[in-house]
DNA sequence: GATGAATGAGGTTTCATTCAT
DNA sequence: TATGAATGAAACCTCATTCAT
């Protein structure tokens, strides 16, 4: 039942939840979002068998988009600094041009929708940048500090790059690298 | 005269309301958390106007729980380290003791369904923690960053700690202090 | 439990409860009857037993109301046109004086929550006017039509001249004349 | 395509409102007027956005059909005494016929469900009967009357005759012809 | 395959009434 | 006696999902 005819309707669907989601929450209706795709009320169960099903591919989609963008053009020969770098700024990048899916990637991620199964797919996902992470939680004021601490902490700071960057839109470049230098000095 | 209003029933249905949002998110019906405080379905409804006022009212709740802690014993004579480490301790022990509540503060947030007036009034409170993240804000790495990045960049971190401490429940005290010293690193 | 304590605490409740009706309807809620008596939200159930029996003695009261204004100063002795027109003049004057009784007598009239023990007791009160509608149904055009037709008429073109009335607030005993006299062309 | 909306239905729903008003008034839960139209309780708002728009709808449905019937073989060409009573008549007979009908029309009237709009929209679709009556209020005693009472005695004269033919169901023809004459002295 | 009408469980809110104070 | 907090049934309405077309 679920699954493929048109992928671009696809598409189309999880843009528009993304899109409901970020104006009014979870609880956007499945209505909503089909008219938002251009398509009919229950024209949303012949892609996604429910709305939980269309909540977690989604969340797979939005990370999955992210991680692929680190991926590309990672500078694996060049030395740790870089390419932390590397995964700092393009996630940075992707997230500040789409905050709709960011915002609604960290709602997907604090509710009850996501499955044990999704999430632990997701996780395996990271290995990349889990890795260079790992070398990042020996080194500097993270050496003191639990495995995963210094995976959290960047994720932590570009939350707070971000929010600055919502309220200065100019300077998102210079932004960016200014705050790296923050977060570079917690691994020197 | 009648029954009096009991600030004990109204109490249990904040807390009610927090144990139910963080267990299935803001769509906990309104029954739910009246079940909760031992209350009928219709008993809310004379403590909160609706909902979305109940909302409201558990944000401020929250919110000023965390800043009345943190005014508490706040060492206005000592250095600018001394401080912030206060109010990093505080707040961490709090949220670390209530991760509930801090889970709701956040899912609050990220909602629409706090108004405008109730932001403003929350954000006017912060007037003392705002004062010596100004103070931060011009040194380190933070002197290159807009205003408000220090005080970002600390509630982030925090975020961070927290996130560790929740999968190592056992070090705390100690988790707190190494992170501290992490976060600080940004500030010399 | 019903039945007076104070007169005045009744009154206020039956007028509250008039204006009450005449803004929302038969709908409003006791709690808003009882806050515009000035009373406190259970008050209204120490004078009457619930709010079915409240409407029915309000009825009672508007009716009788009207009543006790025609039989004062009624000319027993008068013609029977004289005796028509001083029941036609005295109502419409009330009518007119109160559009929120009269509305509100209507809305009764029309609805369920009237017992027929109550409309027995109306109508056995309104004996002295239906006299004089029975002389009035015998002559002219009342001749052809079945008895009670007079009373009808009577009532009915009142609703027409209070319907002008409220449209020239101004000229109302000149209106209520001039009506008077079409009506009694029917009985001539 | 899906199933398409049935007139059929919303003709149901409407006939339901109607039967369940004049039952119990316009407190009619919308569960009860939905499983008297046979259907389902969501069914109704997919018909009518709310009860409210119902209620508007039906009291513009109650008033086109009266006016539809009069316009109905209108003797345009006839003189005014023989336009009167064609109105009169066909008027009547429907109202006689539909006496759910009427009630409601008569509750919908006095209540605060229907909106200005809707009435303003109604008020102009009277103006083929309105053109009949300002010819009449030049006339007879309603000379000295001011514009617009011939028509409130008449639509009020009509409800005289209704009350009493609600009493002697039989011989309505007759009964409507001799209030017309009386009706009709107050012209001549 | 796509549509949207239909469904009924469940959500928020109101309200008449009771009863502790 | 008066109060108004408490109650829970019932009101209006929304929504995920099904299925006739």
């Amino acid at each position: 039942m679920a699954r493929v005819r048109s992928p671009e309707k696809r598409q189309a669907l999880l843009q528009s939840a993304v899109r409901g989601i970020a104006e009014v929450g979870l609880g956007v209706s499945t209505a909503r979002i089909a008219k938002g795709a251009g398509l009919a009320e229950g024209t949303m169960f012949r892609y996604f068998a429910s709305k939980n099903d269309l909540l977690n591919e989604l969340y797979i989609d939005l990370k999955t988009a992210a991680y692929r963008l680190i991926d590309m053009g990672f500078p694996h020969q060049a030395g740790l600094r870089e390419r932390v770098r590397h995964v700092w700024t393009e996630y940075l990048n992707w997230a500040m041009a789409n905050p709709q899916e960011r915002k609604v990637s960290v709602l997907l991620n604090l509710s009850t929708v996501i499955s044990a199964v999704t999430r632990k797919k997701m996780n395996s996902e990271r290995g990349a940048v889990e890795k260079i992470m790992a070398e990042l939680n020996v080194r500097g004021a993270f050496k003191n500090l639990p495995p995963g601490f210094a995976s959290s902490s960047m994720t932590a700071m570009q939350e707070a790059a971000m929010d600055m960057a919502a309220k200065n839109p100019r300077q998102q470049a210079k932004l960016i690298e200014a705050a790296f230098q923050a977060f570079w000095r917690m691994a020197e």
